[in-house]
DNA sequence: GGTAGACCTGGACGC
DNA sequence: GCGTCCAGGTCTACC
């Protein structure tokens, strides 16, 4: 029997815009379904997996999904309405909430978006300003581990795989059962390649507690200290550092990569080796502040949008797997 | 401190 | 169908 529950969220929410915002959303085990405008992925709770469809009904009552309007700006978020496949006990309820929160950033006001907005008021009009993370940390940084030195679609193969081969129920690994995994099992049926043994590294940290969450996630810590150790875990460089704490919602380091080189070229007209492409693009987004990741990532994600419509249209199986621009 | 080359996979290309 | 080349970020060895 499934349970239903509701989540409140901050009255500019949107979800449709605020999940498809970053490319997670489109990898294992995160499924948009652009008909329906529903997420849904298995949740690991404390009785077990359990699937979780998240949908934001329409303020004004009426059939169908919620609409975005640039004229009106925002849409008036309704609560989400969320509904598992079987049934969650009271604290399951509480444990999925904070999940699902944490996914969404709906700890970030509107407040928060509206302060970000009078830095750049280019994403004003659609009221872009929060980014689609994963549910806790780990993921997070599993998934950025596979970002790295690989084609989108490759990413894309590694989590399905993860997913299948060593997830509960199709949900993500935990820490504890890839730490446990064969190196060689990653990477003769996941595909993660060279990065077998630096994600059973890394999953053994979490599992032991060598990597803390809580001291990650902490406003005390800081900026430089968070940096610090990020580069210090295996398979964490500059790049995946930096995208590791925008994912902590620390925006004022953009992780530079090959795309970040092709928007500086096509996009902002910049002209150069790579490294100074790369320094210059830094130096581009810098008045922006806290909020220069924000800023970078919104361009890029308006350029797709461009090529591809809407983010909220992407089908997973297709536009999902070939979205990166070097594939246009 | 800076740089070259290895790491692995999948796709493109030529034969 | 097969072999070769290339792209991608991190890591290590070396200067």
């Amino acid at each position: 029997m499934p349970t239903h529950f509701a989540i409140p969220v901050p009255e500019d929410y949107s979800l449709k815009r605020d999940a498809c915002s970053y490319g997670y959303f489109l990898l294992r085990p995160n499924h948009w379904d652009p008909r329906s405008e529903r997420l849904t992925r298995v949740l690991e709770l404390e009785g077990g997996p359990a699937t979780i469809t998240i949908a934001q009904p329409r303020e004004d009552g009426k059939r169908g999904p919620a609409r975005i309007s640039k004229a009106s700006h925002f849409t008036r978020g309704a609560d989400l309405a969320c509904v598992s496949d079987r049934r969650l006990a009271r604290r399951e309820v509480t444990e999925a909430s904070g999940l699902i929160a944490r996914m969404l950033r709906l700890d970030e006001d509107a407040a928060t978006i509206r302060a970000y907005h009078r830095v750049d008021p280019r994403f004003k009009g659609l009221g872009r300003g929060r980014l689609f993370r994963s549910p806790t940390l780990f993921e997070d940084v599993i998934k950025t581990v596979t970002s790295c030195n690989v084609q989108w679609p490759s990413t894309v193969v590694m989590n399905e795989r993860l997913c299948e081969v060593v997830g509960d129920g199709g949900a993500f690994p935990s820490a504890r059962k890839l730490s446990r995994a064969r190196a060689s099992t990653l990477r003769a049926r996941c595909r993660v390649g060279y990065r077998d043994k630096r994600i059973v590294e890394l999953a053994g940290m979490f599992a032991s507690g060598e990597i803390d969450p809580h001291w990650c996630e902490d406003p005390a810590t800081s900026d430089e200290d968070l940096r610090t150790f990020l580069i210090g875990l295996p398979g964490i460089g500059p790049y995946a550092a930096a995208n590791v704490m925008q994912l902590l919602g620390r925006y004022h380091l953009l992780p530079l990569d090959t795309e970040s080189v092709r928007h500086g070229k096509t996009i902002l007209g910049m002209e150069g080796t790579d490294k100074a492409i790369m320094k210059m693009i830094d130096k581009h987004f810098a008045p922006f502040g806290a909020h220069a990741f924000r800023s970078y990532w919104f361009e890029l994600w308006e350029f797709y949008e461009n090529k591809r419509g809407p983010s909220w249209t992407w089908e997973r199986e297709t536009t999902g797997k070939t979205f990166t621009a070097s594939q246009f």
